[in-house]
DNA sequence: AAAATAAAAACGAACGTTCGTTCATTTTCA
DNA sequence: TGAAAATGAACGAACGTTCGTTTTTATTTT
C-alpha cells in the first residue's frame, strides 16, 4: 500500500470547498462586503453556522480563496515552461499558457479588484511577493539572452508584460457589453500581444 | 453687468461637495459598501440627517462622485487637443496631458476598480459610453491620416491606448510598496510609453 | 437698513433591518 | 463511542433611512 498521498476527501474538505466555490461567485458577483454570510451559506447549502466549522470568519474565507486561486498555485509555473527560439515566441507562448490557465472567466483578475477596492491592498504584497521573486529571474533571463529585445530592464520588461495580460482582461470586461467590442479583430489577445511585442509605429 | 455664469456657491452648494469629498475620501480607502453614512458625515462635518438633505441616498453620493470625477469632464477634452506632426507625437503628447490631468493619484482609475468589484460593472456602461464616441473618431482619423502606423483596426488602437494607461496604473498600485518599484527606470512612464509605441523586440 | 418670513439646511434620536458571530444541541461520520 | 459536522435560534452591534424639530440662510417687505 502507498503511502497516503492523495485519500478521498473528508466530508468536511468537500464543505470547505463547497463554500468556497459558493462565496467566489457571490463575491465576484456582488463584491465582498455586500455578500452576506447567509448568503454563501444558502448557496453552499448548508446552515449559516455550519460555515465555522471550517471557517473561523468571513475574512478567513476569502483569504482561503484567494490563496487557492492565487496565480502561483497554476498559471505561473504552466507560464514558466513556456518555451521558444526568440524571446517573441516564448513570450508570446507564455501568453498562451497563461491565457488558456486564466480561463475564459479570469477569476483571479477580478479578486484582484476587490481586494484593491474593498481591502485597499491588503493582501496585495502577499499576492506580488508570490509572483515577483519567481517570474523575475526568467524576465532577467530573457534580456540577457535574446539579443532581440529592445527593453533591457527585466523588471520593466515583467511589468509590462503583467500589465499588458491585466489590461488585456479589464478593458474585454468593459467592452464586452459595447459596440467597441465588434469592432475588435477575429483574435483580439493576438492583435494585443503583437503591439505589446512590435509596438504601434512602423518602423521606419 | 454680465449675465450670471457664476454666483457664489451657495450653502448648500458647498455642503454638497464637503460630502462628495469626505466621500471619495472614505470609498477610496475602504470601498464603497465598508463606508458608512455615518463615516461619511462625520468626515464632512455635519449631522447623519443633514446628508439627505443633499442626496437621496448612499448610491446617488456614489452616482454624483462618478459624474464629477468622470474623466470626460476634464481629461478627455484636453486630451482630444493633444498635437504632433507623427502619430507618435501625437500619442506621446496624448498621454502627457492625459497624465497631467490624472495627476499623482489617479481617483477615477481607483473609483473604476471600486465600481468593478462592488456594483459588477453597473455604472460601467454609462462610463464607456460618454468616452468610446468622443474617443473613437481620434483614432480613426490616426489611423486613415498617420502612414507611420502599424495597427489599422482604430478600436483595437483605442484600447490599446486606454488599456495602456489603466495598466500603468494599476501596475503602480501593485508594485508602489515592493523592491520592484525600485529596479524601475527613473520616468517609468516615458518607458512604458515607449513599449506601446515600439514593442519590446528589436526590428532585424 | 431693519424687520419679517418662508425656504433651506442641520440636527440627532429613533426605527426596522441586517450583519457577523456564538452557542447549546443534535446528527453524522470515522 | 468519541470527534467532526450540521443546525438554527439568539446576541449585540451597526447599518441606511426617516422624522419632528430647531437653526440658519436668503429673499421680500417695511
Amino acid at each position: 500500500m502507498p503511502a497516503k498521498t492523495k485519500e478521498t476527501p473528508t466530508k468536511g474538505e468537500i464543505t470547505r470547498l463547497a463554500v468556497e466555490d459558493a462565496a467566489i461567485e457571490l463575491f465576484l458577483e456582488y463584491g465582498y462586503h455586500a455578500t452576506s454570510m447567509r448568503q454563501i451559506a444558502k448557496r453552499a447549502g448548508l446552515a449559516l453556522g455550519g460555515i465555522y466549522n471550517h471557517f473561523k470568519s468571513k475574512d478567513e474565507i476569502f483569504e482561503g480563496i484567494i490563496i487557492d486561486k492565487h496565480p502561483y498555485r497554476t498559471i505561473l509555473p504552466a507560464v514558466l515552461e513556456a518555451e521558444g527560439e526568440s524571446a517573441e515566441d516564448f513570450l508570446r507562448n507564455a501568453v498562451k499558457i497563461a491565457m488558456r490557465e486564466l480561463g475564459e472567466e479570469p477569476v483571479f483578475i477580478k479578486l484582484m479588484f476587490i481586494e484593491m477596492a474593498e481591502f485597499n491592498g491588503k493582501h496585495g504584497s502577499l499576492m506580488l511577493k508570490e509572483i515577483a521573486p519567481k517570474a523575475l529571474p526568467i524576465f532577467e533571463k530573457l534580456v540577457k539572452t535574446r539579443k532581440s529585445l529592445r527593453v533591457s530592464n527585466p523588471a520593466l520588461l515583467m511589468r509590462s508584460f503583467f500589465g499588458m495580460m491585466i489590461s488585456y482582461y479589464i478593458t474585454d470586461i468593459i467592452i464586452s457589453k459595447s459596440v467597441i467590442a465588434k469592432l475588435m479583430p477575429k483574435n483580439p489577445m493576438d492583435a494585443y500581444v503583437d503591439i505589446f511585442l512590435h509596438g504601434i509605429i512602423k518602423e521606419s
